[in-house]
DNA sequence: AGCACGCCGACT
DNA sequence: GTCGGCGTGCTC
C-alpha cells in the first residue's frame, strides 16, 4: 500500500475550548499542498463544510480512520510560515482560536462561504509593441493606406508605451479587433494584468524636500542608527503636538526603502488615513497601500495582493494593518500609540502594539511608537531603557502653546446658566467671530450626553436589552441604544410620574441648537458619527470648514486629531468631566491625552491660540496638568497611582468574562471561575484576583456580563492556567448556556 | 406508535 | 458553534 498524505489543520467556526489541530487525509488529486494553504474539510457530526488552514503536511503508511479534505481553496499558501507562527502565538497570548488569528490576517474577500465565490482580482488586457518603436512607426507608414486604424494604433503604442486595449480603442476609435489583428501579425503583444481597485489617492505634486529642525535631526539620526542595525528594536518618539513627527516618519521610511525593506504605519482612526496616505504618496508614489476596515471587499483584496507581491513598500492603515504581509519588513510605526483603538474589542482581542513587537522581533525590524502624550506603559518602558527615547520638545516654527482657561461650570449653574457654553467660552467665541477667526468645540459623547430625564422624579430611559442609558436622537425623535441599536419613540411625558422631560448633558445636536440661539447668524458645522457616516463625508466637512472659513466646528472625538488649520485660534472642551469620572484606571490618561490634543488644535498658524476647558471640578489635577500641557508632570503623578493600583506597567491585567442570558447563572458561573482561579493561582505571591463584578456594561444584546480580573505578571503559568480554566469552564455542564472568554489588557 | 422538543456531547 | 442522537412526554 502506498503512503498517504495527511494534513494537520486549524479549522474555522469552532469555539476556543475545542481548538486543536485536526488531521485529514489529503487525496492524491490535489497535488502539492503547502502549509498556509486553505482547504475545505468536513467537520462534526453533520460533516458540515468548514474552512481550515493547513499547519503541516505529513505522510503515513498506516491508513488511519480520518476524514478527507474536501477541496483546496488556494493554489499557493495565503500565509507565510512567519504568519502561521504569529497565529499560533496569538492563540497562546490572546486566547483565541488559531483561525480567529488567521482571519484577522486575511482580507475579507478571501473568506470561504458555502456556495459563494471568493473575490478575485479583476484582469484587463494590455497591449504592448512586440517590435521596437522606430520599426513600428515605419510599419505604420506602410500600413497607412490599407489599414489606417492599425497604423494609428501602432503609432500610439510607439509614443505612449504599453496601454490597455480599452484605452487604445477609446483613444484611436479602433475596434479591439484591430489590436487583435496586430497581435496576429506579430507587431503587438497582448497580455493580461491585474487591475487594482486602489483606494490610494495619488498626490499630483511630489513631496517637497524635508528640512529637519535640530531636534528632529537628532531624533532622526538616532532612529536611523537603530533602523540600520537591522535587528529588532523599539523606540518611543515623544513629540509635542505640532512638533513634526510626520517628517521624521517620512525620512525614516525613505531610509528603510533605501535598504529595500518595507514599512507599516498604523494610525488610530480611519479618518486619519487619507490625509497621511496623500502625504506619503507624494513621496513614495504608488509604493503606498492603504488598509482599513471601511474599504470595499475588492479594494481591500487588491491592496492586500499588491502588498503580498512586494509591489508596495509602505502600508498605511488602522489596527488590522499590523498584519499586512509586507515583504522584508524593516519598520513599523504606530502613530498616537496611546490610542485605545489599537486594542481590539472583539476576538481576537489583540493589541496592535503587542503584535507589532512580535513581528519586529521576527523580522529584525524597528518598532517606532510616536505620540504627543505617550501611554504610561510606553513612557515607563522608555524610562526603563526598554525603548530608546527620542524627544521633540518644541512646536514646529517655534509656535507658542495656546493659552488655556478653565471654566467652572458649577459657577455657571449658580449664575443660572444651565447651558453647555460658559460665559467665558461665549466671550471668547464672540471675539473670534468678530475677528473672522475660527473655533473648534469638542464634546466628549461618552457616558451621559444626550441623556433625557424627568425633571420631577429623575426617571431615566434605559435600553430594555442593555443596561445603558438610551440616547436621544432629535432627527427622528427616538431613543436609541448605543450598544444594540434598539430604538423606540420618546414619550411626551415621564412614563413613571407623568412629569416633564428635560435634556441633560448635551450631544452635538443640542449644542448646535444652543449655539444657534447664542449666535443666530453664525454658521456652525457639526462633525460626529451621524454626519460622518456617509463615505468621505469627514473630509468634505473639513474641506468646507477650511475653504468657507466657517466660524465654528463642533464635534466629537474625531475633531481632536490631525486637523491643522491656520485660522483656528480657539478650541473649547465642553465637558472635561465625562471622561474623567468613568470607572477605569486609564480614565486619567485618556482625559489628559484628549484635552492635550484638543488644546493643541489651536494656534497652528501665525496667530496665537486659546483654549477653554469647561469642568464641574476645576480643582482636578489632571485638568490643571492638561491646561499647563505638562505631560511629564502628568506622567509622574500617574505612574505613582499605577504602582499603588497594581496596574500596567507594573502588572498586567487580564479579565475573564462570563456571559449568558440568565443573570443568576452567570453570577454563579463567574463565582465558580473565581474560585478556580483562587485554587489554581492563589499561591502566587504578587497576584491579585479581583472581583467577581459586573462588567462596565452589564447587559449587552440580552446577555449579562460578569467578570473576574487578574493583576499579575503575565507568565506562561498564568497563560496555561487561564487557557485550562476556559476549557474546563466550557466542558462543565453546570455552566451550560454560558460563555467564558479572557481579555488581556481590557479597555475598561 | 409517532413525533416534537430539549438536552447532551463530540467534533480529526 | 453546530449537528445528530436519544430520552421524555404528549397525542392519535
Amino acid at each position: 500500500m502506498s503512503a498517504i498524505r495527511i494534513v494537520r489543520t486549524a479549522v474555522s467556526g469552532i469555539i476556543y475550548s475545542i481548538d486543536k489541530p485536526y488531521d485529514y487525509i489529503l487525496p492524491e488529486q490535489f497535488g502539492d499542498v503547502l502549509p498556509g494553504t486553505r482547504v475545505v474539510v468536513p467537520f462534526g457530526k453533520g460533516n458540515r463544510r468548514t474552512e481550515a488552514i493547513v499547519l503541516s503536511v505529513e505522510t503515513s503508511s498506516v491508513r488511519e480512520k480520518l476524514k478527507s479534505v474536501d477541496s483546496v481553496l488556494d493554489d499557493s499558501p495565503v500565509l507565510t510560515a512567519e504568519q502561521m507562527k504569529l497565529a499560533l502565538w496569538m492563540r497562546e497570548r490572546f486566547f483565541c482560536t488559531v483561525y480567529d488569528a488567521v482571519r484577522a490576517m486575511l482580507p475579507t474577500g478571501l473568506w470561504y462561504r458555502e456556495g459563494q465565490k471568493p473575490v478575485s482580482g479583476k484582469s484587463i488586457r494590455m497591449a504592448e509593441l512586440a517590435i521596437d518603436g522606430e520599426d513600428a512607426v515605419s510599419i505604420a507608414a506602410a500600413k497607412r493606406l490599407r489599414a489606417p486604424v492599425q497604423a494609428n494604433v501602432l503609432e500610439l503604442l510607439a509614443v505612449a508605451g504599453p496601454l490597455s486595449v480599452k484605452e487604445i480603442c477609446d483613444f484611436t476609435g479602433a475596434a479591439s479587433a484591430a489590436v487583435t489583428a496586430l497581435e496576429k501579425s506579430g507587431f503587438v503583444e497582448i497580455y493580461h494584468t491585474q487591475v487594482y481597485r486602489s483606494p490610494v489617492e495619488q498626490s499630483e505634486a511630489p513631496g517637497e524636500e524635508i528640512c529637519l529642525t535640530e531636534s528632529q535631526q537628532v531624533a532622526f539620526d538616532g532612529l536611523k542608527r537603530l533602523l540600520s542595525r537591522g535587528e529588532a528594536g523599539a523606540a518611543l518618539l515623544y513629540g509635542v503636538t505640532g512638533s513634526g513627527k510626520t517628517a521624521i516618519y517620512i525620512k525614516l521610511i525613505a531610509e528603510s526603502m533605501e535598504q529595500k525593506r518595507g514599512a507599516i504605519v498604523l494610525v488610530p482612526e480611519i479618518a486619519l488615513t487619507p490625509q497621511l496616505v496623500k502625504i506619503f504618496s507624494s513621496y513614495f508614489g504608488d509604493k503606498v497601500a492603504v488598509l482599513h476596515s471601511s474599504l470595499g471587499t475588492g479594494e481591500r483584496y487588491d491592496e492586500w495582493t499588491r502588498i503580498r507581491r512586494g509591489e508596495v513598500s509602505v502600508v498605511v492603515g488602522t489596527r488590522s494593518a499590523v498584519f499586512a504581509p509586507v515583504k522584508d519588513l524593516g519598520l513599523i510605526i504606530i502613530d498616537e500609540e496611546q490610542e485605545h483603538s489599537f486594542k481590539s474589542e472583539n476576538t481576537p482581542r489583540y493589541h496592535a502594539r503587542d503584535v507589532a513587537k512580535y513581528r519586529c522581533v521576527q523580522d529584525g525590524a524597528l518598532l517606532l511608537l510616536g505620540s504627543a502624550t505617550p501611554s504610561i506603559e510606553s513612557m515607563y518602558n522608555a524610562k526603563q531603557g526598554k525603548y530608546e527615547l527620542f524627544t521633540l520638545p518644541d512646536r514646529f516654527n517655534e509656535r507658542e502653546m495656546p493659552q488655556v482657561f478653565i471654566a467652572d461650570m458649577r459657577k455657571e449653574l449658580k449664575e443660572s446658566n444651565p447651558g453647555s457654553i460658559s460665559s467665558l467660552l461665549r466671550g471668547e467665541l464672540e471675539k473670534n467671530i468678530a475677528r473672522g477667526e475660527q473655533s473648534i468645540l469638542f464634546i466628549n459623547r461618552r457616558g451621559a450626553s444626550h441623556l433625557v430625564l424627568c425633571a420631577d422624579c429623575g426617571y431615566t430611559f434605559e435600553c430594555p436589552n442593555c443596561s445603558v442609558h438610551s440616547t436621544y436622537h432629535s432627527v427622528n425623535g427616538r431613543l436609541i441604544c448605543h450598544y444594540c441599536g434598539h430604538s423606540r419613540p420618546l414619550p411626551e411625558r415621564c412614563p413613571e410620574c407623568g412629569g416633564v422631560l428635560t435634556h441633560v448633558g448635551a450631544g452635538t445636536q443640542r449644542v448646535q441648537e444652543e449655539l444657534h440661539e447664542l449666535f443666530p447668524d453664525v454658521r456652525v458645522l457639526r462633525m460626529d458619527m451621524d454626519t460622518v457616516s456617509r463615505k468621505n463625508s469627514h473630509e468634505q466637512i473639513l474641506k468646507e470648514f477650511h475653504d468657507k472659513n466657517v466660524p465654528i466646528l463642533l464635534g466629537t472625538q474625531m475633531v481632536t486629531k490631525g486637523l491643522d488649520f491656520e485660522n483656528v485660534t480657539l478650541v473649547g472642551v465642553l465637558s472635561a468631566d465625562q471622561s474623567l469620572y468613568i470607572n477605569d484606571y486609564r480614565a486619567g490618561e485618556r482625559s489628559f491625552s484628549l484635552m492635550t490634543q484638543v488644546v493643541g488644535r489651536a494656534g497652528r498658524g501665525e496667530k496665537p491660540g486659546r483654549a477653554v476647558i469647561q469642568t464641574f471640578t476645576p480643582s482636578n489635577e489632571i485638568v490643571s496638568l492638561a491646561a499647563a500641557q505638562d505631560y511629564m508632570g502628568f506622567y509622574d503623578r500617574e505612574i505613582l497611582a499605577r504602582r499603588i493600583q497594581d496596574c500596567p506597567p507594573f502588572k498586567e491585567l487580564i479579565s475573564i468574562v462570563v456571559t449568558g442570558t440568565d443573570e443568576n447563572a452567570v453570577r454563579t458561573g463567574v463565582k465558580r471561575m473565581h474560585s478556580s482561579l483562587v485554587y489554581h493561582l492563589g499561591d502566587i505571591e504578587d497576584i491579585r484576583i479581583i472581583g467577581p463584578a459586573p462588567a462596565p456594561v452589564v447587559r449587552v444584546k440580552g446577555r449579562y456580563r460578569y467578570r473576574v480580573s487578574l493583576a499579575c505578571h503575565y507568565t506562561k503559568r498564568i497563560r496555561d492556567t487561564v487557557a485550562h480554566l476556559l476549557r474546563e469552564f466550557a466542558a462543565d455542564k453546570a455552566n451550560r448556556g454560558q460563555n467564558a472568554f479572557a481579555d488581556l489588557d481590557p479597555l475598561e
